[in-house]
DNA sequence: CTTGACCTTCCAGTAACTGCAAGCTTACAT
DNA sequence: ATGTAAGCTTGCAGTTACTGGAAGGTCAAG
């Protein structure tokens, strides 16, 4: 299977895939006699895997660290477990910063009449700071 | 008053203070005999403007927006509500995609017993995919 | 035989900094 | 006066995770 059917397969893009192989993401690819990279379903199934991880938020780092652990036969669940549950108070963290952020900006807003006057408190509030 | 005062003053450290010279965002610094920048209190109320809309989320390209519409006093509140209500919307958006992805992994880990046995739901379901 | 769709490599660019290195200048203690 | 440490200058490289494009080899169809 060449690399653009195994693009359309996984879902990863045949550029992505050369990227996850040049920082070793993936193993280098068996090459056909033309030089041409060749997948097998197994590869597809971890392009897959890679895809499904990276789309849960995870970094390119840590899915490093999942393919390990999946390709790790002797690894426990709560390897696995500690990894999610981290980065599950990871992507919390993030939202109740955005939700500060959202908070904040729809006060912002509320307050800002929004019509041919110049004046507005948005501007304000971003040259006075925070507190006032 | 030297580019670390004015770090310390506005908050903005003084390499992103050169950043934001050598991109744009702000105008070239005046320089004093010995070459070295030289900020007015209005630079550093500029700097604190800039700090207060990047920690709001806007990005850089944005904030440049925010400061031409704060140094233009012909321009409308409307058109500073219309980019907060924009940014606000981008927020909403990323907000709720991660409140989507900490579910699923909150699924996935709630089915994972994480303990020193090795099957795993979570590597499970990244291989299989989102739906089974 | 040519066209077009693949594939290859490598280089550059994105966003927004941050770190480091080499080399001034300034301030302070000895 | 001198040593040295802090602060300033520049420029280049690294970060994250790709993405786009150029230049060129290969393959299948008409």
């Amino acid at each position: 299977m060449n690399i653009g059917e195994a693009a359309s397969e996984s879902g990863v893009p045949a550029k992505t895939i050369r990227y996850y192989e040049s920082i070793g993401l993936i193993p280098p690819a068996v090459r056909a006699e033309n030089g041409y990279r060749n997948y097998s379903p197994f590869d597809i199934k971890t392009l897959k895997f890679i895809q499904h991880a990276r789309r849960l938020g995870f970094s390119v780092k840590d899915v490093g660290g999942l393919l390990e652990l999946w390709r790790d036969k002797s690894r426990t669940s709560a390897d696995v477990k500690a990894l999610a549950l981290k980065h599950i108070s990871d992507v919390e963290k993030r939202i109740a910063e955005l939700q500060s952020i959202r908070n904040t900006l729809i006060d912002l807003t509320d307050r800002c009449h929004g019509d041919d006057r110049p004046d507005c408190p948005i501007l304000e509030d971003l040259a006075a700071g925070p507190d006032g």
